[in-house]
DNA sequence: TCCTTTGTTCAAAACTTATTGAACTATTGA
DNA sequence: TCAATAGTTCAATAAGTTTTGAACAAAGGA
């Protein structure tokens, strides 16, 4: 099982951008982009937000060729397709997550997340 | 007369990345960059969309931090805060204008904007 | 096998954005 | 002063987005 992407062509600066322009998935980027590549679950956000909503807006960010969504037994593991992106849309990726990383948000999700990991196995 | 603009650090990411995520605001957004700062009338829009509409889109521009709209008689002149944002947010609007200048979008503003500007003066 | 974990899908509600036309304002030029 | 020009504001509508809970699905472990 295998879940649908755009591939490098078919992203578009509107959608793109369009995704981005929403604080939540602008955050979600942010936070991404701190962990250095490392793939991340959407257990990572499950005490930032809804299940259902955490992932409307991954999907939305899958979708709009941001992020790369993998089946990885019950657990999606997500990661930005930096690559990609820097080669379609050279500087972009970059300068928008320089200034995403300090939004108040991004910090949020962190916390969040170091409290569901711990909350797995307590 | 004067009208409202954010000032430099009022500008937030997730504003300006949800401005521009409108394909008609990318489009226009295309358009003044390739004017070169050259101040440019709603007038130049007349003939690509309403009245009413393009007012909207500029509205929101301004808003976000993204266009300068200056009263000069009875036409507004429009430029990008390009130095500005460029200081805010590093990179970003250069990706974005070098990405959007191709959009087909723009060449129909430039079209309609000779039209328009060729109506005015027969 | 059955239960738990990890997420998705669906339908509904709440909210926001985009688009339109009619009425308006302010400035300029005749 | 009067009319024309350039654009805004308002109210209404159409269209799209976000959020929620309930029900579902698929994999893994006891």
């Amino acid at each position: 099982m295998t879940l649908p992407h755009p591939n490098a062509d078919q992203i578009t600066l509107s959608n793109v951008l369009a995704a981005l322009g929403d604080p939540t998935r602008l955050a979600i980027v942010g936070y991404l982009a701190r962990r250095e590549g490392q793939p991340t679950m959407c257990l990572n956000f499950t005490n930032f937000g809804s299940k259902t909503n955490i992932s409307y807006h991954l999907a939305k960010l899958r979708e709009a060729g941001i992020t790369r969504t993998e089946v990885s037994g019950t657990s999606r593991l997500i990661t930005l397709r930096r690559d990609e992106l820097d080669s379609r849309f050279p500087g972009l990726l970059d300068s928008i997550i320089a200034a995403a990383a300090d939004l108040p948000m991004v910090k949020k999700i962190e916390e969040a997340a170091e409290e569901a990991l711990a909350q797995r196995d307590p």
